[in-house]
DNA sequence: GGCTGTCGCATTTTT
DNA sequence: TGCGACAGCC
């Protein structure tokens, strides 16, 4: 039970309030009782199309503007950063907030978050590099190497599954039960893995969130804090959680007192349990049944209304649906007409099918429909080369989703490999991509002494250098002095000429350019910079600080009564984290600052952390018309108003693999659910009696998903011919009468208009200047460097004797002016 | 060190 | 069938 309430909001009350009446207006009356719900958690199961990121963002516009909460008592978390960075946008165009001190983000950008500001206390090194999955896979071959683990019965790809999945779990090691010998080695492995990475300061996607999650757990005043700064916590997509999230927001919820969970603020789940579709990666739907259990759940809305599809579609989707057993329960509905009936294609083989398909897209786009609304959806990837090909011979432009994205693009990851050593010289994982690329004579053999030299010194790769040198000629040498140069020569420049240097003197540039296919390559690396550039600029370093019209505005917030009474039993903060309420503060904390401190990451740190964390868009032809292509599963959370949805076949969709138990087939069903909520307007289902697949003619049968759909939402284009459920039941008229009105074909998609915060100059106030000498009172004296960022961002890159070069900010750090 | 041939494998994926 | 990983050769 929240320890706090403030009056009810009683919406048809709420309605009259002349302040709310602009944000709620438009709602519908579930969305209105979602937004202005009182304290206390809640479930709110948003049905597809339903404006579920409305209410979500209006809910948070909603609690600040009628000063129930301020941004800093707010935490906001989704999957993607491109779902946070939409709420972020709309919130911005509902609110003059200044966003930049919400906790809004992907759990991982959060908890990465926690643990730069509380590194210390999570065992961490603040500059930690964060592993994505390539660099994860490579660091456990290197370890099964140097461990001589038998690569054939411990593949690394499984091992790597194996410790995220533990991970996931929220297992460490020691917690992992050991059945048998393999289970024993695997275990072993995780230890040794763990092992290595701590050494290296390096921190893999799974570790984030169980490092915060312990984090959490074992410091009571750190938990405490956070527990008593978010009063509502917000969780888009709660179906897709694993049992580590859950954990994660039970700690920052509340602590578990005599069997029962006592929370302090309020949480708003918000998902769709028929829109699950990441069990395969350890989401857990029962996790909203134990939210409801756990957190006592009294408030749960269902947002049924559809504001997408035309009735047909959404009948197709409720149909097929009904067929899944345990289900929250929920059913679209919408206002408009049944639209078109849904469009049935068998073909002959999958060529035809394809052929067939960009036949009909020709169609609609000649008959007005733009290439970019229309989307060719597939099961699996495979599927799309037919489709690509008969495209490309029609030449209709398209785009096709899910390829290599651009942080991941091998030139663009050595880059980033060269600036890690500049941060961090002991990461291996970076230190071997790069130390003979481009190729300067360090062979096989040199690098494996050094590893072993390493390992006997129980040191890095860089620091066994000097070592091995000696024997191994001068070229491990000559790297090492080359990057240790490098980080000398970039101290105190911008990023931007930090890596503009790099990409000179480590010879990468030089290299491809005498490579043919190098033009691309160097193209990419240019863009790296431009990418680091334009992260500057949103970052606020060397940047004009962007104007806070809403000074005001937070004083009043932080005076309203309100705001005065949403934790009148919270005691005084008194932590041993003497700044932690200056990262509280709305405007602090862009940067992520180490709390004891004040010391932020470098920009190029966080440069380094942003590539990690934001894989970045694959970014072909973007801007361009064209037709999408991707997997259902990609196209979850977008619309269209033309959906094709190719391959309806056993074995394909149900994917065979699914077909042995009862809950994969249902996940299938729902993932054939989201692919029909995709559709706006017009929707085509087609399948193919032959296709080739692995070099294999397969002949497959029409997917068992059409007999669960209603027959007076459908029109066969082809003769209905006999399906999976023929013998159980007998097929009507072998072409269902669907009506052929088209109904009126403009579907408000909501689009807020983005209003930009205007900027204004202010002069610095801290009154530094390069050069300048200051006091710190853990670091002692030291010169200041360079500054960067202004007002509540301002930081400083300070040169301290002893503690060697640190950013810092200045809104946080206790700097003095040495005179 | 780079190229070439062979082998094995082949849902879905964000961070 | 088609691609990526890896070993072996020049």
């Amino acid at each position: 039970m929240p320890p706090h309430s403030f009056a009810p909001a009683e919406p048809s009350g709420l309605a009259d309030s002349p302040t709310s009446e602009p944000l709620l207006a438009g709602l519908n009356p579930e969305q209105r009782a979602a937004v202005t719900l009182p304290a206390g958690h809640a479930l709110i199961l948003a049905g597809a199309g339903s404006g579920k990121t409305r209410v979500l963002t209006t809910r948070i516009a909603w609690l600040l503007q009628n000063g129930y909460a301020t941004p800093g008592g707010i935490l906001a978390v989704t999957f993607t950063n491109k779902a946070a960075r939409e709420m972020l946008t709309r919130l911005s165009a509902m609110l003059p907030v200044n966003v930049r001190g919400m906790w809004i983000g992907t759990f991982h950008g959060l908890c990465n978050r926690m643990l730069r500001a509380h590194h210390k206390a999570a065992g961490l090194p603040q500059t930690f590099q964060i592993l994505d999955t390539q660099d994860q896979l490579s660091a456990i071959k290197r370890l099964c190497k140097q461990h001589q683990i038998d690569e054939e019965r411990y593949p690394p790809k499984q091992l790597q599954q194996f410790i995220a999945h533990c991970k996931e779990e929220g297992m460490r090691p020691r917690d992992v039960p050991q059945h048998d010998s393999v289970a024993r080695k695997k275990v072993e492995v995780y230890q040794l893995y763990e092992d290595q990475c701590q050494r290296e300061g390096v921190v893999d996607f799974g570790e984030l969130l169980l490092r915060s999650y312990e984090l959490l757990r074992d410091h009571d005043p750190i938990r405490a804090h956070y527990q008593r700064r978010f009063a509502y916590i917000l969780v888009d997509e709660f179906q897709d959680t694993n049992r580590l999230q859950y954990a994660w927001l039970k700690q920052l919820a509340g602590d578990v007192v005599e069997g029962r969970l006592q929370t302090q603020g309020s949480v708003m789940a918000v998902g769709d349990d028929d829109q699950s579709i990441y069990a395969f990666r350890g989401a857990r739907v029962g996790n909203m049944q134990d939210f409801v259990r756990e957190f006592d759940v009294r408030q749960q809305i269902k947002l049924e209304e559809n504001y997408r599809s035309y009735s047909n579609i959404l009948d197709s989707a409720n149909a097929l649906i009904r067929h899944n057993s345990r289900r929250l329960g929920k059913e679209l509905r919408t206002q408009q007409g049944p639209g078109e009936p849904v469009r049935v294609y068998e073909a002959a083989s999958d060529l035809a099918e394809a052929q067939w398909l960009v036949d009909e897209i020709r169609q609609l786009v000649k008959d007005g429909m733009s290439r970019r609304e229309i989307a060719a959806l597939y099961r699996s990837n495979a599927q799309s080369r037919v489709i690509e090909s008969a495209l490309f011979n029609a030449g209709v432009p398209y785009r096709v989703y899910g390829g290599l994205r651009f942080f991941e693009r091998a030139e663009v990851k050595h880059a980033l490999a060269y600036l890690r050593l500049l941060e961090n010289p002991h990461d291996d994982t970076s230190f071997l991509r790069v130390v003979n690329f481009p190729p300067r004579g360090i062979g096989a053999r040199s690098i494996e002494q050094l590893q072993d030299a390493a390992r006997s010194a129980g040191c890095s790769l860089h620091d066994a250098v000097a070592a091995v040198a000696g024997r191994a000629g001068t070229h491990l040498g000559a790297f090492v002095a080359l990057v240790d140069v490098l980080r000398e020569q970039t101290q105190g420049l911008n990023l931007r000429a930090i890596i503009e240097r790099m990409l000179e003197a480590s010879g990468l540039i030089e290299h491809y350019r005498s490579e043919k296919e190098g033009a691309d390559r160097i193209e990419n690396l240019e863009e790296l910079v431009n990418a680091a550039e334009s992260f500057v600029m949103q970052e606020g370093f060397g940047r004009d600080a962007v104007a806070l019209p809403l000074d005001e505005q937070r004083a009043a917030l932080r005076q309203s009564p309100a705001s005065q009474g949403l934790n009148p039993e919270a005691p005084r903060l008194d932590l041993p984290l003497p700044a932690v309420d200056a990262a509280a503060r709305p405007g602090a904390g862009a940067a992520d600052v180490d709390l004891e401190t004040g010391e932020t990451l470098s920009p190029l740190a966080a440069f380094l952390t942003h590539a990690a964390l934001e894989a970045g868009d694959n970014q072909a032809q973007a801007g361009q018309d064209a037709v999408q292509l991707m997997t259902v599963h990609a196209s979850k959370g977008l619309e269209f108003d033309a959906v094709f949805l190719s391959g309806m076949e056993e074995g394909l969709f149900p994917h065979e693999n699914a077909l042995s138990s009862q809950d994969s087939l249902e996940e299938e069903r729902r993932l054939m659910y989201v692919a029909i909520t995709r559709a706006r307007r017009r929707l085509y289902l087609s399948h193919a009696q032959t296709r080739l697949l692995h070099g294999q003619t397969r002949y497959n049968l029409r997917s068992r998903f059409f007999d669960e759909l209603p027959e007076h939402a459908l029109k066969w284009l082809t003769p209905r011919h006999p399906g999976l459920a023929s013998f159980a039941r007998t097929s009507g008229a072998a072409y269902a009468g669907a009506s052929s009105a088209t109904g009126q074909f403009g579907l408000k998609s909501e689009s807020p208009a983005n209003a930009p915060l205007p900027a204004q100059k202010t002069p610095p106030a801290h009154g530094l200047r390069v050069g300048t000498a200051v006091f710190h009172t853990k670091f002692g004296e030291g010169k200041v460097l360079a500054l960067e960022g202004q007002g509540e961002d301002a930081r400083a890159q300070v040169q301290f004797p002893r503690h060697g070069t640190k950013w810092l900010a200045l809104a946080v750090a206790k700097l003095t002016v040495v005179e």
